[in-house]
DNA sequence: TTGTAATATCGAAATATGTCGATACAGCGG
DNA sequence: CCGCTGTATCGACATATTTCGATATTACAA
């Protein structure tokens, strides 16, 4: 009598996904999620004091989540004077679809 | 002299994202990626023995990684026999883009 | 009922993360 | 140069996460 199987073998996918993870980490914050969605739908530049002023957070602590946000590609920062402005990177929203399309149609 | 504005006020939203950010954070770990990337692909479901045959993590692990995408609502389990079998949740995808369009579009 | 296999849960250890106060840095105005 | 304001970094703390060995649970078979 042969062994039995759970089941048809199924192949459980050996891809690289760090990248989409570290991606998706970078959203797992809802304050987080409320500078990019402020970002998005400003279609512009928002100034970090805006942000300190508006979250209920400590300006550290905006800091450290706009550098999260900055070291994953998803938002950019330019200085002029004093203040800081946070844009929206160009192709942030085609990378996140481009990862949903990668986990679930395989693309690349 | 007026008081100096770094910028005219955007808006900085206070919509509550805690939802969303508990999407993206079960998708936040390149495990957990490759379990849903292989129920997605495999268009079925897959036994729970495959993953701890094929991922490179201890048994208790698997299962702790697959209770969590299970929790997230984006997984379901189903036992026959001694095995349990997972599969996406059919409204996996949907929630997902829902949530990135809630992000940049604003939409809820 | 007793044993065996598959899966889940528990408890602990190491590491990562979110938060903040204190401090450093950068740019501007005097 | 000095002081002020906005932002970033540092250090510390509490909490969360990932991982695993040990153990419990569940279902089946003898």
């Amino acid at each position: 009598m042969s062994i039995q199987r759970c089941c048809p073998p199924k192949r459980v996918i050996k891809a690289d996904y760090s990248e989409d993870a570290a991606l998706f980490q970078a959203l797992a914050d809802e304050n987080r999620l409320a500078i990019v969605a402020s970002l998005a739908q400003a279609d512009g530049e928002i100034c970090v004091c805006d942000f300190t002023d508006c979250l209920p957070l400590n300006q550290p602590t905006v800091s450290h989540h706009l550098r999260i946000l900055r070291e994953s590609g998803l938002v950019t920062s330019e200085r002029r004077g004093t203040w800081v402005y946070y844009s929206l990177a160009p192709d942030a929203k085609r990378r996140l679809q481009q990862s949903l399309r990668a986990i679930f149609e395989g693309d690349e």
